[in-house]
Order: C-alpha cells, then structure tokens, then sequence
DNA sequence: AAATTTATGTCAGCCATATTGACATATTTT
DNA sequence: AAAATATGTCAATATGGCTGACATAAATTT
C-alpha cells in the first residue's frame, strides 16, 4: 500500500491541464468507479473458481445458464458477445466434468438446450452468494432510493439496441425506467 | 436477434425454483446489469484501440498514467493488481510505440516515474471520449440525485480496505459518503 | 422432393493477456 | 557494509479470445 508519488495532490486543475481533456472531474470518477466496482466484483468468484480449474467464462455460461434454464447455445453467444469457438470449448469443459448438460429441443431438434446439472447448480450458488453479499452490504449503507437509482443508471449504460434484450433477462426486477 | 426459448417466460419463480437458490431477483438483476453495463462500456474503446494494436491492458495503463501524471510503476502494479511481467510488455509496447514516456524519479533514483506523450495524450481523450459521452446520456435521462446516488453505490461495491486508496485517486469528485 | 438456410459442433492455428519463479541492477535504507 | 526496495527481464505456461474452413442434422423455402 506504500504511499505514493502522485504529484498531483490536489488533482482535478493539475490533470485536466496535464492531460489538456476538457473531462469532466465528476465523470471522470465514475469511469474510474465502474473499474474499480466491477474489479472487485468478479474477484470473489474468481477465487472460487480456481479450486475448480475453471475460469471467469466458465461463471458466465454457469450464471447465464442457472438463471435461464433450457436456454441455447445461440442465445448464450449473444449474451456473452463470444465467438462460437470460444464458448464451444467452455462448454465443453462445464459438460465433460458434469456441471452442465444438454438435451435436443423439442420444437427444434437443432437446438441444444443448456440445463446445470445439481452439481452445476451448486456451483452456481457458491459463485453468486459473495456477489449477493456484496451489493446487499454496498445497497445496505444506502437507502431504498439509491439502490433503484443504481439499477436504473447501470440499465442506461447498456447499448440502446440491446435493452429490450436485456430487460427480457432480467424480468421484472429491472422494471422499465419511468 | 432470433426470438429465444427461454422456458421460464414468466421467470423470477420458476428460476428460483429450478436453480434452487434464495437469490432475490431484485439483486440478481443488478449483478446481471453491473455484467452488462461493464461490457458495453468497454466496448467503445475496444475498438478505437484496435485500429493501434492495442488492447485493454493498454488502454488501463493509458488512462491512468493520463490522470496521473507522474505515477510510478508499483502505484500502477497495485491499482491494475497484475504482475509486473504484465504490465511489463504492455509498457513496452506503448513507451516504443511513443505514447508513454519514462523519467527518473527526483526523490528516488530508483522510480520510474510515468507520463503521457502528447500522441499518448490525444489517445487518452479519444478513447476517454465516448465513455463520457456514454454515462453523460445515461445520466442525463436520469437527474441530479442519481447521479450521485450512482456514485455512492459504485464506491460501496468496492473492497473495504481499498477504498481510501480509490478516494485518493479520484480525487474530491468522488467524496466520501455521507 | 430438392434446395437452401439454420443451429450446432469441430479442426487447426493465431494472438493478447495473464501467470510464476528466477535472477540482475541500481539505489536507498538500516 | 548489509539489507531492502524499485524496476526490469528471461523462460515457460495457461486462459480465453479470435478467424476461417468445414461437417452434420434438421427446419424452412421454393
């Protein structure tokens, strides 16, 4: 934690000048919180994973799969924004050590809908619950307010074209904004 | 966009059911923002990064030597938490390519201490440029008090004992809590 | 019925980013 | 003078992403 050599003490003036953006001080803080918020939120999952020998796109298809049972492997690439190839290979991995399995669509034979199996689910469960306790003690300091306010602005994030999408996910506890 | 075949139309209940979890969908659908929020917001200046041969390792290093004129070596090993050997290549890269350059610390010889050229500044602010112009539309639907209430809960989400080394860096822009 | 499109899987190879552990150098601190 | 610190570098390795080509089965279109 060794105390640093920012010799920008005051910081805001000295940085815009320094860098000579016209970025405001206040935007700026929050792109360097998102950084920071999503860092140390996946670093609990990460640990876990490793006893696993699986990695953080491993958590993706687990999460995607757990809260969205029967979905395909289709729907999971435009999620994920992965490439076929890349996605083949961790699942391949999630199905070969039995945390997830497939099974033929019924509507469309094509299809191969993704289901974790009870170890995947546990898995699942073990992955989410420090993500849980984390946002329950960041929310928990804060009012009711601030925690729609949260979802609202993080929702406002995401590309227009992909909100709907999104919403469809998520259900109804990320409510359309007002 | 192929319409899907999520089997849990309804979802909240039946997922629940099926994982077999006591996640509130309230706090499922924030980590699942937080996920989607991330991967758009990084997704801009992934591309203008790609037309230099870079990547987000490089981008990192970029902006946070641009905010902080000066900062040394182990200060950016700890904020990034990668190993030196990373960062390693990833400053090669820039200081060869002329985007950052390297001076001896005054104080001690030992610390190099960092600095954007003016080719590396430029790039600062393009690739800084679409992610304030991102949260400002997505603030701007959204008013004052969520801004801030946005702020607060980014800044809850991070570990406990790095959050004054966070307050440090970005400066009065984030203020402490109330 | 035949042709086409779609959903998935797989092969081979490549690139970027991260890791570890060992070691070297210069400088500061003890 | 010895020890600790800040940085850099080497070699080897792993992960997770990519592309392009190709294969199969099933659904859809003509």
């Amino acid at each position: 934690m060794a105390d640093i050599n920012l010799d920008t003490a005051g910081k805001p003036a000295t940085d815009r000048l320094a860098a000579g953006h016209d970025a405001p001080d206040e935007i700026v803080a929050l792109i360097e919180l998102l950084f920071f918020a999503y860092r140390d939120f996946v670093s609990d999952p990460d640990h876990i994973l490793d006893n696993y020998g699986f990695g953080r796109a491993h958590h993706r298809v687990i999460h995607f799969v757990g809260r969205n049972p029967g979905m395909h492997v289709a729907e999971l690439l435009d999620i994920l924004r992965i490439t076929k190839q890349s996605l083949s290979r961790v699942l391949r991995d999630l199905i070969d050590k039995g945390f997830v399995y497939q099974r033929e669509g019924s509507r469309d034979r094509r299809q191969r809908l993704l289901y974790l199996t009870p170890e995947g689910s546990e898995l699942h469960g073990r992955l989410i619950t420090p993500q849980i306790a984390r946002i329950r003690s960041a929310l928990g300091d804060i009012d009711t307010q601030t925690s729609e306010a949260f979802r609202e602005a993080l929702f406002a994030m995401i590309d227009q074209d992909d909100r709907h999408h999104v919403l469809s996910l998520i259900g109804d506890a990320g409510k359309p904004p007002a």
